[in-house]
DNA sequence: CATGAATGAGGCTTCATTCAT
DNA sequence: CATGAATGAAGCCTCATTCAT
């Protein structure tokens, strides 16, 4: 026997759920992380993310405090999330050259599964107040921190091995190659996007064949110099 | 009796220049790039712009019609600077090799001296609106092209030399290292920030060695593959 | 295997007191009075109260009703208190004049102790909605009621004394003076405020001899008139 | 013949006139003066005194820049004219005595004319911000100086009369008296409220007789003490 | 041609109040 | 009894855009 009082609006939709704080400020969280890589910063209205959370507004303020303090805590947390992912492939890649392969294929392998995660920490305008620029800055420096390790050590590991013409890398010359590094990957993502076929494997070792060789024969004294005028 | 400090509009400060229109847009361009580079197009106002271009806001209005407009013809005109500098720099460039040195030479060239043109086609956040989307699409794809042509160019150029191991290269391959080389590039350009001692040229140089090295000698036959598992 | 850390709810830090309702309440209306005192009855946060009393918002709601419940009942406490502080004092007094001293002096060293009940009593904005209002008027004028009474039976009392010359001052005389006497108090509660040497008593003479004396003289029959025009 | 066209929705009421922005400023100060007063200032909303200025809440914000700036702008402006009405007259009003006389006179006829100016100076909730309180409390303090030297100025010149039992009257007891008049004054201004057929003119004479006979006497040697225990 | 004056619409934030446990 | 979780309603402020001169 069918139930007849069966509330006509029975949305099983928004049973309103009360959940601890600690949940709730995650949910808030990922939300906030769609919208923001969607919309960008300034674009993004509160209203979507609160809506997209399933939740009201003010519990947004509640718990985050205000949107930049959202913004900042997407950060933090996507910065720290990606590292890890970073890091923790990293620490089990063996030899150098093998740490460097496993680190950027979990870089493509995290942004491929996480878009949005990296939107948020390296496609956002410009100056958005200090707070922000300086949370933002501070993201992308502990990336390239994480590449610039591994490239020097790649370059102390391929470097003694050099023959006769060898050319002396330093340090500069490992943050040169992880800015690159990093923003071919970045660029790649989009190349990514438009080749779902590739697997991140699969571009990292594309990638490497290109960079990494380009970087092994330079120390082994292979220079390139403008051809001539 | 005759007033003596009669004065109808004599302002020696601003003269009120009766401009021609052509003039007066490109005056309006200038300032709105200044910015949409400083705080990216959600954040921008469009009074600062008028203040900065030295006239009134209708004036902004009568010209380019909306922010939206005016964004578009921003994007519009520095992505036809950006890509002829580098397109005439490519040019005179001579065989493949050199055409493509020069034309990234070109290219950190032109961002180092307006960095605004680079911030304001690169650096905007995703999703302005469709218009603004397309048009920001429309001109990173002619970047990309350029690049693309260069680099397909010069596999050409260097493919029929290879020897018996040599790897095929084909479009795709062109694609993916011109998304890396452009992607680095622009990356490359905040550490030409912090690197004001290196010329763009030298910066060329340190990249060629990297990226062109790399890819010469995948075309000839050495390959990188992922260590072990 | 027993659970060794297991705790309930030990927190020796706020015990959780569980407090008959009457108490609870008193507790609550401290705390209100110092809030809203601080504050003003718009600016004033809920919140605040609560926390500032130790208990959770609903409990508040619980007692109180609402906001502004809260305040009408701040408002008829302090009013009663100070009222019978006051009356108290006067009823001890002895001769009117010496009622009206004691009355003041009461008044005076009140407000010194209790500056906030004085505060939320006289200094809210006007016009806070209707009850608000209706309240504070009730208890400004059960004030100005006391005051009145003291100088009307001083008048009455030095009145039939007074010689030929003699000034007939009435009810209307009377509530002019309370008013006087009522807004100089409350306009002198802030002069103490900056001279803390100055005890209640020594205050309470000051203003006797300036306006008692004054309403003395007048009664005896010198008269200020405005000197000429 | 009457014109046929008569635009049917001709309103005289708004033509959204177009006003040189001094004039709209002083407009827009004219309706938040009698908004504030008669709400306080944070009961006072924005919108409404745009509606009562005749115009759109953002050209309050264009003129004034925010809400506090507002008040503050009020308070400067109502302040400077009080002062302005009581200086003018006391400076008309010959000897000391006839100074204080003018200038009571002309307060009591200022706030009777302005009520609202006068509740915005002195009836507003503690502390809405450090800004507005520091400006409230500049506006008190300037209002009691004025009180305050006219005060000085007369107990200068009754005192040199005064006979053997004078009490000496200094500084301190200036504030004192200023004190106790701007308070009375100001509840007076309750007073006044409820009994209209009193002149301006004539509650001065009535204060004058009360404050001033009492302290013209205290001068004199008459002092006033605590009748005995 | 040029501008000062003006506004509709929308976004961030707060807060009194209530529910579900 | 007591509270953490949750929200509707409202207020401040900004900004792209237009009008009248």
């Amino acid at each position: 026997m069918a139930r007849v009082t069966d509330k006509p609006d029975d949305k099983p939709d928004k049973p309103r759920r009360r959940l601890p704080r600690s949940v709730r400020e995650q949910e808030i969280l990922d939300a906030a992380v769609r919208v923001f890589s969607k919309r960008g910063y300034r674009a993004a209205v509160v209203d979507e993310i609160a809506e997209l959370a399933g939740i009201s507004k003010p519990m947004v303020y509640l718990y985050l405090g205000s949107k930049e303090g959202l913004f900042v805590a997407c950060v933090r947390r996507e910065s720290a999330r990606l590292v890890a992912a970073f890091r923790e492939a990293a620490d089990a890649g063996g030899p150098p050259e093998g740490r460097l392969w496993a680190g950027l294929a979990a870089f493509f392998g995290y942004v491929a599964e996480h878009r949005d995660s990296w939107v948020v920490l390296h496609r956002q305008a410009p100056e958005q107040g200090d707070e922000i620029a300086g949370e933002l800055a501070a993201a992308r420096r502990s990336v390239m921190a994480e590449v610039t390790g591994l490239v020097d050590a790649g370059i102390a590991d391929a470097g003694p091995d050099a023959g006769g013409g060898a050319v002396r890398l330093g340090a500069q010359d490992a943050e040169f190659v992880a800015h690159a590094l990093v923003g071919a990957a970045d660029s790649l993502t989009d190349w990514m996007e438009r080749h779902p076929d590739e697997s991140p494997e699969a571009v990292t070792v594309r990638l490497m064949n290109v960079m990494w060789i380009g970087m092994r024969n330079v120390l082994a004294g292979e220079v390139w110099s403008r051809p001539e005028g």
